[in-house]
DNA sequence: CAGTGGTCTAGACCACCAG
DNA sequence: TGGTGGTCTAGACCACTGA
């Protein structure tokens, strides 16, 4: 009989359960500390394990957890701020070669569909974490020498030089949610389907496309950085 | 007996799922069409409904479709490319007012945990869309002379007005993923809990910030754009 | 080994939308 | 009203971790 308000358009569970989830940890818990396990957590709450799962999906998109399998459920410490287009990026190659384009790197880069470009792909270091990686699509037709007998590894260092010694005089970023497909997993050391921050740059020369690359970056643990903040770079535990 | 690969780590289900899918929707079904609905989706694969959504949840979450309860699980349009920090951008004040640092916010404008600041929120417009949101705070040092009687619409166009007075020198901006809360979810006309690239920017004068806007963008539909991209904006159907 | 999170199932009911 | 996606349950088993 009578409650005051018009029976609340009644959120989900999940969402309730975030909301408490989120200022429990926020003032009971500090990054590093392990919450109590799923069962316990469900049980505790009053709702099945599937649900809790629910709520601590969001909590982890957001950042704030952490799951390891056979461990446990640990507050995560702050996002690393990871500066984009800055002197001294910590980079690694880890390969290269010459694959067929594309379409969309093809439309870029002004190429037909299929044709060859070079590539060369690294990954991205801050803080002493795997943050990110990187492919970098550079047309042939720009960086012509390279001896087909180098290693792969050589190759790439052969065309980062060359792309390097390019005059870039413009660049045109976008960033995106992605997910990782299998081989930007591999190289993120996570498993398949973790959600990344795509950020897609597309270097100019003249006015014309030279070259592009697509960066994906762990969307759980990197902050992306423009300008010249992002250096609270944080240690995690 | 005697398969030649060491048995294989055993994808999921549901990531096998997605990858089917994945080449389904590209080679089978243009934006705007309908895929068939769960049931049936996941009788016919052979897996349970949760694990068929487990899929489609992945797929929303690369923007590669859209769910639409009552209606069905529609193929996406492609992003719209948002140009941040362009001049023409489209925004409709919705709120303003005066409230109290969070830590966040005061610690960038470098003042205490609960100072007074004005704010203004506004939702971003593009292609006839709303795409994100934004809310801006200024010290009222810098805004001094507000007079308070006046509407809260009002009184956020005054703030955003001696805003732009002021000389800006410098942007720091930051993307990162998070979940739209209440408030933002309402503006965004979703419900909450959905994906957003969350972008932070601080201005700067004279090397101090007198100002930072925290703003949302629809992760499923938005793709940010630096640098003078992002023109093919694209209706949705 | 015991304990953790990860996956998967089968089924139920609800909220929303179109005709 | 019938069909859609959204939520929730209870339970099972697997994969990984550490002691």
């Amino acid at each position: 009989m009578g409650t005051t308000t018009i029976d609340a358009p009644a959120e989900p569970k999940y969402w309730q359960l975030r909301t408490v989830l989120v200022r429990t940890i926020e003032d009971e818990f500090h990054p590093g500390e392990i919450l109590p396990n799923e069962r316990e957590l469900s049980a505790r709450f009053g709702v099945a394990r599937a649900t809790l799962r629910q709520a601590l999906d969001q909590l982890e998109l957001e950042g704030r957890l952490v799951r390891r399998r056979g461990i446990g459920t640990l507050i995560a410490a702050p996002r690393i701020g990871v500066p984009v287009a800055e002197p001294g990026e910590s980079w690694r190659i880890v390969d290269g070669g010459t694959v067929k384009a594309t379409t969309a790197v093809a439309d870029a880069l002004g190429l037909e569909a299929g044709a060859p470009v070079h590539t060369v792909q690294r990954v991205r270091m801050t803080a002493g974490h795997i943050v990110g990686t990187e492919t970098l699509f550079v047309p042939p037709a720009l960086v012509p020498h390279i001896p087909g007998f180098l290693k792969e590894t050589s190759r790439a260092r052969a065309v980062l030089k060359q792309f390097q010694a390019l005059e870039i005089d413009g660049e045109q970023r976008s960033v995106e949610l992605g997910v990782a497909e299998e081989e930007q997993a591999r190289l993120l050391e996570r498993p398949p389907g973790i959600p990344v921050l795509v950020l897609t740059t597309r270097y100019q020369a003249e006015g014309v496309t030279v070259a592009v690359a697509v960066s994906t970056y762990r969307a759980d643990t990197c902050r992306l950085t423009f300008g010249d903040s992002g250096v609270e770079v944080r240690e995690a535990s």
